[in-house]
DNA sequence: AAATTTATTTGACAATGTCAACTATTTTGT
DNA sequence: ACAAAATAGTTGACATTGTCAAATAAATTT
């Protein structure tokens, strides 16, 4: 009897929802440690995604209040988190983005996130792994879910592990591309242990492109004169390469290179 | 390599996060047009599948806080849906369950996420749902739904549609049973029409069972004499015996009987 | 019988969210 | 070119939702 099953479906969404509404709850318990409200997490989490918005791009997105969202806005910037620049085109407007302090509050509320979902995955085996993204999907494209086709990165400042991947990354690249050899490497790795040493925070900075949870990409801009800045180490994983990255990564840089009050950025001298 | 697909693994899952979060957010819009709010109506929810509970009990089952629990339940005795008790075993507890009132307004909102859901479900084609289900029970499996061992059904006061399930099921099933014949039916059709014609609501009441959003038992107390009552056309589904829906129905005539001062209820003197 | 624990209630308050009025711009229609 | 309308964002007032700690009253333990 057809009545009989569709009622016995609705019943089996209904339980799936409450299941699935705790465990969503539980994965995000992490959230409730951080300074940072649901909401203020989810505008944060846009604003990553995001090189430059509005506030009312922003509303949209994620259904918020005009007022509620002001408000949020305007304690983020006080915190430091976020920059607000207003538009030249527009002058009600003003263009948001995260600040190093922001991004790097993001990359930790990422990681949250990413770490407890990890735990869940480990605790199954490999084969109920499989099963499970399987099945995900399979409801995502049932439901209908549309393909986020908002940027799938995020720049985030440097943190611990960073330094390794970016020198690995140029070895393998450089070599892949060009054949060159161990000397490289080495150079790579003078070039950031010197950053590390040296690091003037004021004046220099490191930025890393993370995709899905892998770094894709870096670029380091340091002092070399009062007015001039150099720009070190840009590079891009070919598998991320075409979806603006680097553009992103080297407009970042110009950026600070302004804020901080650098006249001139010359490029990497060895660049070929 | 294994890391890269754990990292894949874990995004996908984040996407699935977030897609479904949006999709329960939408699911649960019909709440917002109702009188409550979600954590009232997740009372409710508790308190419709207990025939009595404590408010400890619910506050353990919904993580809930004491002091925001106790407003939420004495707001709700104030509207009429809840039935305060004090405990003979315990005075500082009081026994919670619906009344007739609050049964009405679990019913609605129950109908209001079923119909949402059932909408959904009828989007899509036949082979659709068979794939979300399943994928719905593989998730659940694989996170490990403990299978909710709570009551399964619930009871709520007649509504429109019920009689006439009332007089089918009692044709079926004592046709199937006892052979008895279409004269039978005649006279459940009897019954049934004549305490919808008399309905005295002060003194008479009928209450349904529904389990996985199906009809599956029935009990109709009616007024004999000031001081007798009499339980009638009490029925409960083969599929459903077994886990109390008999008693339980039985329980709640009795508790109503005593509360409008009946002395004494009678069997229905056809019954076998 | 005193001390401790448990169940619930209450007051004070924080956090979160909504609504409407308001300012400053920009866009539209004429 | 200019008034009217629309848009972007801010602010004040307020409602809702939730938290915390102290208080009360009844049970349980020592």
């Amino acid at each position: 009897m057809a009545e009989t099953q569709l009622l016995q479906r609705i019943e089996d969404v209904r339980r799936f929802n409450r299941f699935y509404t705790r465990k969503i709850g539980l994965l995000q318990e992490g959230l409730l440690k951080s300074p940072f409200s649901l909401t203020e997490a989810r505008v944060i989490y846009e604003l990553a995604h995001h090189e430059q918005t509005t506030a009312t791009q922003l509303r949209q997105e994620l259904g918020l209040d005009a007022g509620y969202l002001s408000r949020i806005l305007s304690n983020l910037h006080k915190r430091g988190l976020l920059l607000k620049q207003t538009s030249v085109r527009d002058a009600r407007q003003s263009l948001l983005s995260l600040t190093e302090f922001g991004m790097k509050a993001f990359a930790e509320l990422n990681a949250a996130s990413h770490d407890e979902i990890e735990a869940m995955l480990n605790a199954l085996a490999e084969e109920a792994q499989q099963r499970l993204i399987a099945a995900m999907q399979t409801i995502s494209s049932v439901l209908g879910a549309q393909p986020e086709n908002k940027v799938s990165y995020i720049l985030r400042p440097h943190q611990s592990g960073d330094m390794g991947w970016v020198v690995q990354r140029h070895a393998v690249l450089y070599n892949r591309e060009y054949g060159w050899d161990e000397a490289f490497e080495a150079l790579v790795a003078e070039i950031v242990a010197r950053f590390i040493h040296n690091y003037d925070p004021k004046k220099e900075r490191c930025w890393i492109a993370e995709k899905d949870g892998r770094n894709v990409g870096s670029v380091f801009l340091v002092k070399k004169s009062d007015k001039t800045a150099q720009l070190r180490l840009l590079i891009v994983e070919p598998k991320a390469r075409g979806i603006g990255i680097g553009k992103r990564l080297v407009g970042e840089c110009m950026r600070f290179a302004r804020q901080v009050g650098y006249q001139k950025i010359v490029l990497w001298s060895n660049d070929i």
